[in-house]
This record gives C-alpha cells, structure tokens and sequence, in this order.
DNA sequence: GCCAACGTTGGC
DNA sequence: GCCAACGTTGGC
C-alpha cells in the first residue's frame, strides 16, 4: 500500500464538497500533467491512501485523508467540448488523460501547514516532493514513514 | 499582485 | 533536437 498527496484548491474543490458527497467520494478529474497522470493511471491502487492538500490558499496545508475506491480510468471531462479541461487532443479510442476516485477517510483534528512541514524538511521530512523548490506537482507519493510523521504532528500543538 | 520555477509549444 | 517564448502554479 501507498501514500499520496493530492492537491486542490479549496475555491474550488474543498471538504465541505468532499464531505457532502454520496459516500463521500468524488472523481479527482482535471488533471492535465503528464507525470500526474501517470500516476493516477498506473501507480495508485486501491486501498492507497491521501493526503487532501489545500494550495493558493492562506495558510496552505494538510486538511484530510482519503482513499483510492477506484483505480485510474479515463478522465471523460477531457472529451467536453464545452468543459474547462477539455482537450481536444485527447482522443476516446486513445485516452490522454486519466482519473481516480477518492473516497473521505477524515479531516484532520486541526490543519498541517506547509509552513509546519517546511520545519521538518530538513530531517524527518528531507526529500518529501512537495517540500522541493518549484514544486508544481498537483500530485506527489509520500513515503511511508512520512505519512507517519506527518500524522504524528496532527495531535501535537501547531508549532510557532 | 509579484515572481520564481518549470512544463509546454513551436520556429528553426 | 534545441531553445526562446509563453503559460501556469503556487507561495508569499
């Protein structure tokens, strides 16, 4: 099993929507990044699990946990003409790009901030995707024991 | 709003 | 295949 963490921003996809979805799931389309969509067509499995990141937003961070319910399959929005990811280079016989469904495990008890992982990107987090310079990534994996350090940090006091 | 980083596009 | 121009991302 794996370790993920996805990127959104919450104008305009955000908990409140994830949470107020039948079963909580949602199809995580949009996303127009090759390296992303390899990663959603052949690396994320069933049972992985999620870290939903808010970006552009004021405090960036950490806000919950999800579930791959369904593995990569094509991402349709990319066939609408009239749809603001379409592309018309995509073609149906031969999908472009690609798309997995996520599931709400939890919110976190309070918000992991960038700032707070950028604390730790020297030590327990050193080399962690999304703490890289330029990172643009909208998905990345998270190891195994940073997931566990990162969760770690939820029950802690924010540090200041 | 600024700007650095970096992916994509297109001319050659 | 190179690389400059351009567009997007995303923190600040």
């Amino acid at each position: 099993m794996r370790y993920w963490l996805m990127k959104t921003e919450p104008t305009t996809f955000g908990i409140e929507q994830l949470a107020a979805a039948p079963r909580r799931t949602t199809g995580w389309d949009g996303v127009r990044n090759y390296q992303a969509r390899n990663m959603l067509r052949d690396e994320m499995k069933k049972g992985d699990e999620a870290f939903m990141y808010y970006s552009s937003t004021e405090v960036p961070g950490i806000v919950a946990i999800m579930e791959v319910v369904r593995e990569g399959y094509p991402d349709p929005t990319a066939f609408e003409r009239r749809h603001h990811h379409y592309d018309p280079d995509s073609d149906p016989k031969k999908p472009r790009w690609f798309m997995v469904d996520m599931r709400l495990q939890r919110r976190l008890k309070r918000v992991i901030t960038l700032e707070e992982l950028r604390a730790h990107a020297g030590k327990e987090l050193k080399g962690m995707a999304l703490l890289r310079p330029g990172n643009r990534l909208s998905i990345t994996p998270v190891e195994s024991a940073q997931w566990k350090f990162i969760l770690s940090l939820e029950s802690r006091a924010a540090a200041k």
